[in-house]
DNA sequence: AGATAATCTTTACAGCGTTCACATAAAAAT
DNA sequence: ATTTTTATGTGAACGCTGTAAAGATTATCT
């Protein structure tokens, strides 16, 4: 009667081995972030919300900070995939690519602001930038420099002009995606006419995203 | 022989009441956060450091999180200080002061990472701009904005016009300060010619704090 | 089939934030 | 000056956390 139809069961119907708890538990401290934000995530809560006992997420991640730090890779490869589906939607003017690059990056982050801060305190200190610079040539900073050379912003042929550009759109990217949700540019947003006017703004004026 | 000319002492020398407690705590935690990280920030620790009871500090601060917001706040206080020292010893260029302000920003952002990204979570959610936008008149927030005025990036009669520019200006040197101490950056650094010249060309790049 | 490795559980420990009851000292009121 | 009130400290306790160690269970390899 209380037979399962799931394989090698246990007395509860839950088997053993969950199959895929490395992943299971990434998902579920993503949705804890996302949910409760990063100070209420506990490797104890994962392993809970996982169904699974506290001790065992150290099979698949060494550390607490193992765990937090697939999230946020994982968060940097969201931002990639989301900002190729937006220049998707987009026209071939590459000084509006730019822009829709920027005004993505800065929505992904107001819309996800927990994970967007875990991301950056994973980015800091790692190796590679975020997810890595020199690889994968669809990851989010691989866009942004490609967008960079094609507006015109950088001379393809000096390398250190290239990565300067994209640096300096990064960070003024990352800073208005930081600060522009704050509670106290509530009154300046209404002002402008409303919020997404209110960062095409700062993107602009913070001109690393447009030609001088 | 023992004796102590402290007033009214225990048996170990220490008077029962501390004197200034709440001002001790908010050091040693200031402390711990430059010296560890704010990661390493227990309240117990605190206590400990100030040599005091675990229970102790609730007398002066409700939660952690209050605690916590003191630093942050003394963080900007400084901040501001460090601005108006730079200033003082500038020339009247407004242009030339505007880049002091950036490049004091993202220095004490670099000499003051922990500390920095604590001020930064501070500042979130707070009614008030850090530390407030409209009364103290020597807050850094309102050193930059007069100064964006002095430099003709704002026009004087438009308060939105002001604001904007402000905001983009802060937002921009966020970005910098924040990312630019990342070691990802390291060979981009000595390829531009040191640190210090990484930051002042990041700075111009991300136009706000530039006239166009 | 048997051995080995991978995965999960149980148990345990120290440290954390926080609360409560109580001790002490300072300030205010009588 | 004594009493009362308030401010500020201590101590013990609770449930939570991250992590380690040893044992149970299942998958994989030979």
């Amino acid at each position: 009667m209380t037979d399962t139809i799931e394989p090698t069961t246990a007395a509860d119907g839950r088997p053993y081995h969950h199959g895929d708890l490395r992943h299971a538990l990434i998902q579920a401290a993503r949705a804890i972030i996302i949910r409760d934000g990063a100070q209420a995530l506990s490797l104890r809560g994962v392993a809970r919300e996982a169904g699974v006992s506290p001790a065992a997420p150290y099979h698949h991640f060494k550390d607490k900070q193992e765990l937090v730090l697939a999230v946020g890779q994982l968060g940097f490869e969201e931002l990639g995939i989301v900002m190729e589906q937006e220049l998707a939607k987009c026209s071939d003017d590459p000084q509006e690519r730019l822009t829709v690059i920027g005004v993505s990056y800065v929505l992904f982050a107001r819309d996800n602001p927990a994970l967007y801060r875990l991301m950056y305190d994973c980015a800091r200190n790692m190796e590679a930038l975020p997810p890595d610079v020199h690889e994968k040539d669809h990851s989010a900073y691989a866009i942004v420099r490609s967008a960079m050379i094609a507006a015109g912003l950088a001379d393809p042929d000096d390398p250190v002009a290239i990565e300067l550009a994209t640096t300096a759109g990064w960070c003024a990217a990352h800073g208005v995606a930081e600060m522009g949700g704050f509670a106290q540019f509530d009154p300046l947003k209404t002002a402008v006419g409303g919020e997404l006017n209110f960062y095409r703004e700062l993107l602009k004026r913070t001109g690393a995203f447009s030609a001088r």
